[in-house]
DNA sequence: CAAGATAAAAATATCGATTTTCTAAAGACC
DNA sequence: GGTCTTTAGAAAATCGATATTTTTATCTTG
């Protein structure tokens, strides 16, 4: 048992340094260094000696000081993670995929969140860069240049020049979104556009426009919903999708949400209003989020492996870091349609 | 625009350092750093020659290297946080919370998952500290010893000398919940335990017994499930639910779940065996996670304020390293009730 | 005008490691 | 027995900052 250090009994925090085991074995600093680290110069130490040393090492439990050590080695074993905020399942499931394979590799990581204030994430790119991390992860989040450090952007979107683009292959995300409802016999279809802060949302809209044109779908104005705020809970398409049913008088049968939470915002919107799902309405979401096949009615969404792609931008940045791999500009993520039981058949089309 | 550094032309990447703004104003780095840190020595250098460091370093952009400086100045302005995964609400919302705190105050944090497993809690630990952290922040993690740095654990619930728990006031939270299920009729109460891991299982029931035993509610054994595996999903509930359903004849008009999760499994498990919520049972979640409005029924849950939690961990925390506070051994914090639509008044009492 | 005070900045020590260079003694070889 | 190697380890340089001590020149002042 260690015990508090600083302020115990007035005597100052002993700590272990490389000069205390020399000491204790009497040698140098650098014969002990040299041995610990089985480098070069310690080929000519003789085993016993060698023996000593880390036998005292190990019973004084010396642990290098990180900093002195790696201000002379000149390297932090350290990555920073930027995203927009903590708090939210998109971040914390990527982070959680960058934690599971940094930890493999005896790599850290310092996060910042930056809020969507670009003097913040400026400041904070300045920041990590200063303390040495050895490359950089963003989640997505718009970097405006490239970094002078390994960067790897999730959902980052804008190809920048250095930047290894970590992506969802949107165009195959609506695709299966699209010909499920295509194949149950929706043809009006509730589309939502995400808000212009994510980096995803600009990327997904296309994908949608070009997949509906392809299956003669149409993408109408009045069955669009702009959803602005917070994507992290159902709250950002509920009043929103109050307001359209307020207001439009243009019937649809189904919806293809931004995400798993607005898809729950808009399904207790739809209830408010005596639509039902499936019945009335079939919902299709995006993300597959834990709650997903427990909301009622369950989820039908696609799903997006956000722990892969944490672990495949780890992974891509410490090649790049540790075995000097050249960056690729592009790595695509494929998506899954899970279906459950908020899509069914069209009332409409079934008629017919 | 920066250039990708390292290996760019061949040529070096050209690192600022004292060093380099001390030769471009033709003086040494010692005056140069008094300047920029307005030291004591400062006092005897005229304006005008101040001016011209401060200009220099401008315009240079010269950042002090974090390492250095850490290593002179003995501070690292860095704090380690340590919980069981990174993927779940819980943590992310606290983590999100300490965040928030740090922001202001110029700090940082390393953060490690430690997954249950005690090895790998007690390694990082080790590195944390070897990292030159300057204070800990456990999440609903049990720290078998005390540390030798200021140290708050968040829901670690084992009180330990040295360290600040910030617990969530479980008797109050009980006493919320039951009592409301009680005002509504409720005798038969089935109750949820949570798993054996996770710290605030424990008290959470100690809580529950004392307050039903006050207000004379049984807590029959057959009306209570077991909770095993990942509390972060409503699958820690779901089966557990079914089977519960499937073998208890034990009548029962009320759940109290350990959180919103396992809620949401439960109410799944019901619904399939046509019972309704809340007209056959009403149930009572824990969390008031974003989705508990939006679920179907809307959830009633006594609410835990997790961002307020990590603000508090992380203020309480600066407080011991920047102002030497005392530590104080625990923190309660306060729940609150919410009422939303799955509790109802008990059918069974009401016809009495 | 010599002694002391002050201004201005250089020189040096330090933080705690790693790395490179040097030195002293023992052993090998012709 | 003198030179060359090898062995064993010490000494010094370095990473890039900050903190303390010295130095040098200038300015007072009795």
């Amino acid at each position: 048992m260690q015990s508090h250090g600083k302020k115990q009994d007035g005597q100052k925090l002993r700590v272990v340094t490389l000069r205390s085991v020399a000491d204790h074995v009497g040698l140098t600093p650098s014969t002990v260094s040299a041995v610990l680290n089985n480098s070069a110069a310690a080929r000519s130490v003789p085993e016993h000696t060698k023996a000593r040393i880390l036998a005292a090492s190990r019973e004084l439990n010396y642990r290098p000081n990180y900093l002195a050590r790696s201000l002379r080695v000149q390297r932090t074993y350290t990555i920073g993670v930027i995203a927009r905020d903590l708090g939210d399942a998109y971040a914390a499931m990527i982070i959680s995929g960058v934690e599971r394979y940094l930890r493999q590799q005896n790599f850290f990581f310092l996060t910042v969140a930056h809020h969507n204030d670009k003097k913040l994430l400026d400041t904070y790119s300045q920041i990590l860069l200063q303390r040495g991390v050895e490359g950089l992860i963003s989640v997505d989040t718009m970097l405006g240049e490239s970094m002078s450090l390994p960067t790897i952007a999730i959902a980052g979107h804008r190809p920048v020049e250095g930047v290894t683009n970590i992506l969802l292959d949107h165009r195959r995300a609506a695709s299966l979104a699209l010909q499920h409802l295509f194949d149950l016999g929706h043809r009006e279809i509730l589309f939502m556009k995400g808000p212009e802060y994510s980096a995803d949302s600009t990327d997904r809209w296309h994908a949608i426009l070009a997949v509906a044109r392809d299956l003669g779908l149409a993408v109408h104005p009045d069955l669009t919903i702009h959803l602005e705020g917070d994507l992290s809970t159902p709250e950002v398409a509920y009043p929103a999708t109050k307001e359209f049913l307020a207001k439009s008088k243009k019937p649809f049968t189904a919806l293809f949400a931004f995400n798993d939470n607005s898809a729950l915002g808009a399904i207790s919107a739809f209830q408010e209003a005596g639509l039902h799902v499936p019945q009335h309405v079939s919902v299709v979401g995006f993300d597959d989020i834990k709650m997903a096949p427990y909301i009622n009615p369950s989820l039908t969404t696609v799903r997006q492996p956000l722990l892969k792609m944490g672990e495949i931008a780890a992974r891509s940045l410490l090649n790049q870091i540790k075995n000097g791999e050249e960056y690729v500009p592009e790595i695509l993520v494929e998506p899954e349609l899970v279906i459950r039981k908020s899509t069914a058949k069209c009332a409409k089309t079934a008629n017919l």
